[in-house]
DNA sequence: AATGAATGAGCTTTCATTCAT
DNA sequence: GATGAATGAAAGCTCATTCAT
């Protein structure tokens, strides 16, 4: 193939086309099984193109890492803002969000160093929606039931919401009636 | 330039500190960014050392897992066929293992693609236990429930347990607490 | 996006741009550091800008470096047919063009392989010129004297010409005052 | 070919080959020209024995610019307390230097960045030496005269002695009859 | 039982250069 | 006259693995 440019190429599309395939070969494979090699094949590029758009490997993987992080919290924030914090309304949109950005989320909950930081920020938020509800068992501590219902987020989002076997709704559902007491559980369901 | 046998060596010792120090370092800094070499100086012995025990980085790696998986069905069956498959002592058996060895926890239940497969053999352990109670309230799913439990004990197990910020009991306590109702709680801290 | 011609801009503004911003940066951090991307960056033009003026980067450093030879050549020439070969004006000459010329002589004198030859043709001029002195002790080898005020012209170039401590006339004198002058030699050296 | 060891393989032996062929390549096709692939070719090993041996191309070129200086003032140092810091036998101990490592001299002293140090030093120690000298023309300057004489010095060291046209002992000789006066230069000769 | 020495295969990244517009 | 987009070719370096001793 002839060196420069190709017959109506156009750099946005290029890097478009190869921040999916990155998406798209970094959630499957993961960070250090997914080579550069294996990007540019699947956009159809060059590896030098590559860098023409990312400054690296690494700094590509932040950037989604980022973009996953900033957007999640955004949509959070939103429905929080609209719906006083309700549990149910910032549950749906978590899910929500995941089931929009599957790929991004199995990156950015699951792969990367940063899901750590998310999968905190994420308790922390969860653990002020419930300290504002009364009657609280005074058994039961709110940042542990932040936590694992942080944990049971994550597990379903991967094994119920990507294999399809359960709609946001459901999961909604089910986790309000474990987490919360049969009264909220039938308020939410309007 | 001196080759051959070091004094005082012995085979067994040698694999037993390469296994050691792979597990050490594999649970910290993961299955890629551990090297051979890391763990060969970790161990004070030399590369081709590790191939007189070991038959690849990636044989070791699943050594492990296969040993951390094993032992933990061992634990849990052994508790089950003692106390009649109640939930509040299997947690604990589960917990208990993971306290007794986080390094090898750490290995299986996060790092590993091997996770999968412990993570959905515990659902399906949870999900008979949980189904064998009566009084289950027909709106709830006892395989969400099983993932949600499980999503749970992973992540206290790292935020809470491995952080010791809680004890083991007081993690069943609250996991039993929020899974089931208040009764079954106060039964099982005797 | 937007292609084509700028406006206001003129081909051989951008050729004279591109090579001065050439001569500064070979000159500064010599052929293999200066990349053409730093070239055409300080120009504010893009790379194919650059092959529409120069054949290469090789083929730009060969012109600075003949242009650079050529334009020292002819300025010694000159002074020699004023001044009857005159040492003294000669060497005034040769550090007039340099001190004019600096960025140039850096390339052309120090960092090229070209500079072998500017070198030996240097040689070759003030050998002759010594040649013509009478009165040259026999134990002195006028080639080898040639080498020498070479060398000394190169470094003192280098180190008190372009570091602005000594200006051209007092260089001269002092070159003149090793390399010739008895007196002044004798005095010096008991 | 095979993995692992070479018969007769022999670590000390494959480093300085590999260091041999670094200098040998340095020397005459410079740092950015030699590349590690035309080392190894040369020391008939594979590229990652050399990073078995150096920690990387530029730390080689590193040491061995400072193997050079190391040397080369121990050198002068050990002349100058014999000597008493005579001119003459300083700058024979430095031509014959020069003379004894003529691959490390083109590198530390026509090739490297370090360079401009060891002129510098260079300069500093022989004006030290004129200094010394009474009966100096006031006319003249010790600090040009110093970088005048290491100029020369740099100049027939490649020229002269490294072409094999001249002695050390005639260079010396012709520079201190340049430098300093005659009666000087036939004490010396003993 | 263990080591010194070496390598195959591959990785990320860079750079001068060129086509299509 | 000038640019946006792309590439061929290679460079430096790393790592799991293996042979000879």
């Amino acid at each position: 193939m002839a060196r420069g440019r190709k017959v109506n190429s156009n750099g946005e599309r290029s890097k478009q086309l190869l921040r999916e395939k990155a998406i798209e070969l970094f959630s499957t494979k993961g960070y250090y099984q997914t080579k550069i090699s294996d990007i540019v094949k699947a956009a159809n590029v060059t590896q030098p193109t590559f860098y023409l758009y990312f400054e690296s490997k690494d700094s590509l993987f932040l950037d989604l890492n980022e973009q996953f992080q900033t957007n999640l919290y955004q949509n959070i924030e939103n429905v929080a803002i609209q719906h006083n914090s309700q549990m149910p309304q910032v549950l749906h949109s978590i899910f929500e969000y995941f089931q929009e950005n599957p790929l991004l989320t199995k990156i950015g909950l699951y792969q990367s160093e940063q899901s750590h930081t998310v999968k905190e920020k994420l308790v922390e938020i969860l653990e002020q929606i419930i300290r504002k509800q009364e009657q609280l068992s005074d058994h039961l501590d709110p940042h542990i039931i932040a936590e694992c219902l942080v944990g049971s987020i994550e597990r379903v989002t991967l094994t119920l919401l990507f294999a399809k076997h359960k709609t946001v709704e459901e999961l909604v559902d089910q986790l309000v009636s474990i987490y919360y007491n049969q009264t909220n559980k039938v308020a939410f369901l309007v």
